[in-house]
This record gives C-alpha cells, structure tokens and sequence, in this order.
DNA sequence: GCTAGGATGCTCT
DNA sequence: GAGCATCCTAGCC
C-alpha cells in the first residue's frame, strides 16, 4: 500500500538529527528519497514525500553552486549540515537545498519534488491548480507549494518550522542518473529518484 | 501529446 | 552584461 492511503498520522515524527546530514552528499542524497518534508507556516502544514533529489558538491563539481569558491549567495554550503540552502533563480523562482558534510566542506542537495501528502488543499491554493501531480513536481514547484523562500534560507532543519523526518519506510529501489535543467556535469549519476513514480519531474537520462 | 519561446531579476565576472 | 539547479503557455501535430 502507497503511503498516501495510509491514515494521516497525528502527530509528526521527530526531525532527522544533524548526524544525519554530516556525511558525504552522496550518501545522504540516497537516504533523503522517502523521508518526509515538512513546512509549518501560520497558514498550516504542508508537505510530502521525498521522491527526487540532486546532490552537488564542492569544488569538484562544476555545476554546484560551491564550484568557484565561497561567495555571499552559496555560503551556507559551507556552514552548518542539516540547514536548508535557498536561492532565486530565473528571476522568479526558488529553490530549496539541504546542506551536507562536515562544516567547511561544501555540500548539498537539491530536493526537485515531493509526493504531497499533508496540507494538500493549502499547497493548490498556493499553486493555483488543483492537480495533485503538479503541485510539488520540480523545485520551484516544491518550493511554491510548501511556501518556501529566502526567509528559509539557512533555516535548521533540525529543530524549527521547516524539517524532514523519518517515518520508517523503507525505499524498495532506487534510480541513480544524471542531473537534470543543468549544463555542466549533467552526467555525473548524482539524481536519485523513486521509479515510476508519477510525482518525480522528469525521467531520467 | 510535444516543442519553442518568453518571463524575470539575482549573481558573478 | 551574460548566464541561470525553471515554469507556463501558445502553437502545432
């Protein structure tokens, strides 16, 4: 049974601790599909499912963010793991990243869609669509939906309005492929996604 | 169904 | 001034 028929659970599960993200950005990447994304706001809670995710790195990888060094905008890339990394793009949209590794190593992922599963009719009012498909399918999406935006970035994940937790699901299998809407390194295998699932943006290459 | 193109403004060089 | 980790819509098949 999908998780989205099970019952709504009362009460959510703790955040994920720092432990957690402190690891290479890889890894956790891989662990991050299936958890459960969570942003409380004086309108209610929204969120969903993990389904799609994007890991960059440091200086290595020419299409991070970190990959020309630290910058006013890329900071928290190379601060505390478990804080969320925002930034606007295209003029319009945002896009919400988890930081990883070790403070001082630069890392992190970028969450490209959710499954909604709480706070779905605040996320359509948010959206302007009633489609549940569309309304956490690709960053900005997500980022719109969940009411996200630069007044999150640098939020702790770990304790505060905005978090992931675990709610003991085991992923059956996974999906490694390339990045996705990038020039540079797009074929470095560092999306991880859930297969046929109908809320992942686009397949894979 | 698919594709092309426009919207829009921050960030970095 | 160029580029951008995107999305939406119109137009076409």
């Amino acid at each position: 049974m999908s998780l989205s028929r099970r019952n709504k659970p009362t009460s959510w599960g703790a955040a994920l601790r720092r432990d957690f993200y402190k690891r290479d950005t890889p890894s956790v990447a891989r662990d991050l599909v299936g958890k459960i994304l969570l942003h409380r706001t004086r309108a209610g809670a929204a969120g969903g499912r993990i389904v799609e995710v994007e890991a960059y790195l440091g200086r290595m990888d020419p299409a991070s963010h970190a990959y020309s060094g630290l910058t006013p905008r890329n900071s928290p890339m190379f601060g505390t793991p478990g804080k969320a990394y925002v930034y606007f793009t295209y003029g319009m949209h945002y896009c919400v990243n988890v930081v990883t590794e070790p403070e001082g190593i630069p890392g992190a992922i970028l969450i490209r869609a959710l499954e909604p599963l709480f706070g779905i009719p605040l996320m359509q009012r948010r959206r302007r669509t009633q489609r549940i498909q569309d309304l956490a399918r690709g960053p900005a999406r997500l980022t719109q939906a969940l009411g996200i935006s630069l007044k999150q970035n640098e939020a702790d994940l770990t304790s505060g309005a905005l978090f992931i937790t675990d709610n003991g699901e085991q992923v059956p299998s996974l999906v490694v492929s390339g990045r996705i809407g990038i020039r540079k390194a797009c074929e470095l295998p560092l999306r991880f996604y859930l297969p046929d699932n109908p809320f992942v943006s686009r397949p894979g290459r």
